[in-house]
DNA sequence: GTGCATGCAAAGGGTTTGCACGCGC
DNA sequence: GCGCGTGCAAACCCTTTGCATGCAC
């Protein structure tokens, strides 16, 4: 069941290849009617998914927010603005994350969320 | 409208009071329906919404997982274990945190979320 | 022509809400 | 007795899934 490139799913790749920061599934049907006015919900879920589980894009969890998804780059985290509700992407990682982690405990990963006022709103 | 203090309300205290580490919606109302089974979801629900506004409780938000509450306490973060699931409360934070703040940004607050193996899966 | 991808609509899971009952005051 | 809190069930929202159609090859 080698993939199929079909229109749509180029479109959502379009979408996504386009975004500054992390869209929501809304943002991203929205975008792509925009090419094509037939895009389904689904259709767009079902692209999503699958670029998620090959690893071409990842999910971006804010708690209270519904998911994003951006085009999977190095390590970075993220930056929720508590006015306009954009999120922006942070460059940079802290080494000293190592210290939070209790004896005993092996860490593989970790998520970092800062909030507050990006440069529009402050 | 003085709130009254029911004994579903004093239940749903008592089980988060007796906590080790953030309940899920239905560890709570499981834990409640020992006490009192005639318990129902929507009264967990209204009274985890009530005590999150009065900033009693926390919730915890892990990608993928079901939303869990915890007492509020310190500023703390939280460790996942990719194994069993659990999840658990670390204690510290990192000052460094504010070298990820792009210039013209203004940091409020933060969350730091560890994926590893804890102690009983390492 | 064959078969997968799509769109639609229905199903599913989690959370909220409307309403009538009944307990707490 | 009055009124809020509760439990139930329906409604909601987001996401996934079943199915028939139609496009890609």
């Amino acid at each position: 069941m080698q993939a199929r490139n079909t229109r749509q799913k180029q479109i959502v790749d379009k979408v996504m290849g386009k975004a500054t920061r992390p869209l929501t599934v809304h943002e991203i049907l929205a975008g792509g009617k925009k090419f094509l006015p037939s895009l389904g919900l689904a259709t767009v879920y079902r692209e999503l998914n699958r670029l998620v589980e090959t690893g071409e894009i990842q999910t971006v969890t804010i708690p209270g927010d519904p998911p994003r998804y951006e085009i999977a780059k190095q390590h970075h985290h993220h930056f929720k603005c508590t006015k306009c509700d954009n999120v922006y992407e942070l460059e940079g990682c802290l080494k000293e994350i190592t210290k939070l982690v209790p004896k005993g405990f092996k860490a593989e990963s970790h998520d970092i969320t800062l909030y507050g006022l990006c440069r529009a709103c402050a």
